[in-house]
DNA sequence: CTTTTACGTAAAAGATTGCTTAAATAAGGA
DNA sequence: TCCTTATTTAAGCAATCTTTTACGTAAAAG
């Protein structure tokens, strides 16, 4: 989980994954869309691959990206059960502190 | 989004999360669960703070610190709309995965 | 072959992160 | 006021991140 939240923490990376919604799509293309460096693209390619969230496939001179469809589904999981398990009480906090917000100022 | 996602991609600050789900927690108590320093665990706090996910009080010479629960439920929002919303086509890439492998070695 | 197209890798600069020890601050108590 | 308790801030250092320019590689085209 650690790498895959650390891909997504970065802006640039969420957005190339946005693009990919829309399908594959060559590394050159991808790049085009942003105000850096082709490696710089490169680079991040490389950390969301490295973190599982897309696969990687040539086609002739072209590498085609693609989201990894099932990684995302995975950590979505990972990222619901850690907040519903590891915090099972929040719910309830949420709660006491509406109804707290209700009954005017509570202490 | 980025500040939060990335307060998350440290395991020690899902650790100290996760500790605070029992409720408020003085930064000393907090800092003993951990083998490192209690200055490092006071810079975890600070970033946890910063991205809003904690809340901050005090309580004679002690910081009291609690999960920003409300913050966590925007976050977890935002976080299902991004892959809802921006990649509004994954359930479908993922349904046509599963078909693609039912009916054998596609391409 | 040689050239072109499409990318990645290498090297390096500059900023940020995570950690430690030492010093500072803030609130209570003797 | 001086000491104790609880915690942050400061300073410093090694590791990691983001980005750039320059170079290397792999596949297709001429």
């Amino acid at each position: 989980m650690d790498a895959q939240l650390k891909a997504l923490s970065d802006p640039i990376r969420r957005e190339i994954l946005r693009g990919l919604s829309r399908g594959e799509a060559q590394a050159g293309d991808i790049a085009a869309a942003f105000a850096v460096s082709r490696p710089a693209i490169s680079h991040h390619l490389r950390v969301l691959s490295e973190a599982g969230l897309i696969t990687m496939r040539r086609q002739a001179q072209s590498r085609l990206y693609a989201i990894d469809a099932e990684a995302v589904r995975a950590l979505r999981g990972r990222f619901d059960r850690f907040w519903d398990d590891a915090l099972p009480r929040l719910k309830t906090v949420i709660e006491a502190d509406q109804k707290a917000k209700r009954e005017g100022s509570p202490r």
